[in-house]
DNA sequence: GTCGTTGCAAAGCGTTTGCAGCCTA
DNA sequence: TAGGCTGCAAACGCTTTGCAACGAC
């Protein structure tokens, strides 16, 4: 059986309050406010958990460690900015993919990451120029 | 200046005569057929100056480690088949996706991951329902 | 009291780096 | 011959695991 624990509650509030992806480290940091002692090894162990349940989803970026979301409500896809490195939620779906694949072959999920320049960034850059 | 070594053309031949992408250790595996004392560290320090002349692509997968692939005369994306976990190249491109971003976004590049079941392994499954 | 969970430290895996020797130009 | 390139082994960063102690039920 699952128990509930300190530590455990801790990463699922702090993924929660978050309200973006984050990395196992900052989790930890985050989480440690509530339990000093909390070490980077139970941070994984819970997140395996989570995921194993599908109550948390993976998001992984190219170079990067993987950072992790509570699972959405609805299927959607990220944007990540090239100057500030924050990711985004795009609630927005390309839909109709299966008319790139050759025929024959069968689509069964998807993986979109946007990039370039969010809305603070594209402004601040404009300013400078 | 660049010199041309039997370990470089070893590892550029492998992933030429490929024509897919490989990981570091599969380039390693095929480069010692023609250079047995080839070590890993030439690998990864190859793909890196490849990488940085643009001669070579890292295509980044979930939860494993990056394939790479001679870079493609066009903008292309991929396929990963779930079952034999092959990667294919997919000519094609959902086109426009700057309209999925909010007001303010700037779109610079896109990746795009198809997954689900390749010709073959489509067949396949088929057949034995 | 049981036994799932934790913290720590060690190990694992893919990748990078320091260094002395090698080999291309 | 100079100095870029190599192989080796050690180091690195992120993640997983073994183990004894802890604590939720």
């Amino acid at each position: 059986m699952v128990r509930n624990t300190q530590q455990g509650n801790a990463i699922r509030q702090a993924l929660k309050k978050a309200g973006r992806p984050l990395s196992a480290q900052e989790i930890l940091n985050l989480a440690q406010k509530k339990v000093p002692g909390l070490g980077i090894a139970t941070v994984y162990r819970n997140l395996k958990s989570l995921h194993e349940e599908s109550s948390v989803v993976a998001v992984e970026l190219p170079g990067q460690p993987p950072r992790w979301e509570l699972a959405p409500a609805k299927h959607h896809h990220h944007f990540l900015c090239n100057i500030c490195d924050k990711l985004y939620e795009i609630n927005a779906c390309p839909e109709d993919l299966q008319h790139l694949l050759p025929a024959g072959y069968t689509l069964e999920e998807h993986d979109l990451l946007l990039r370039g320049l969010c809305d603070n960034c594209s402004r601040n850059k404009k300013q400078s120029e």
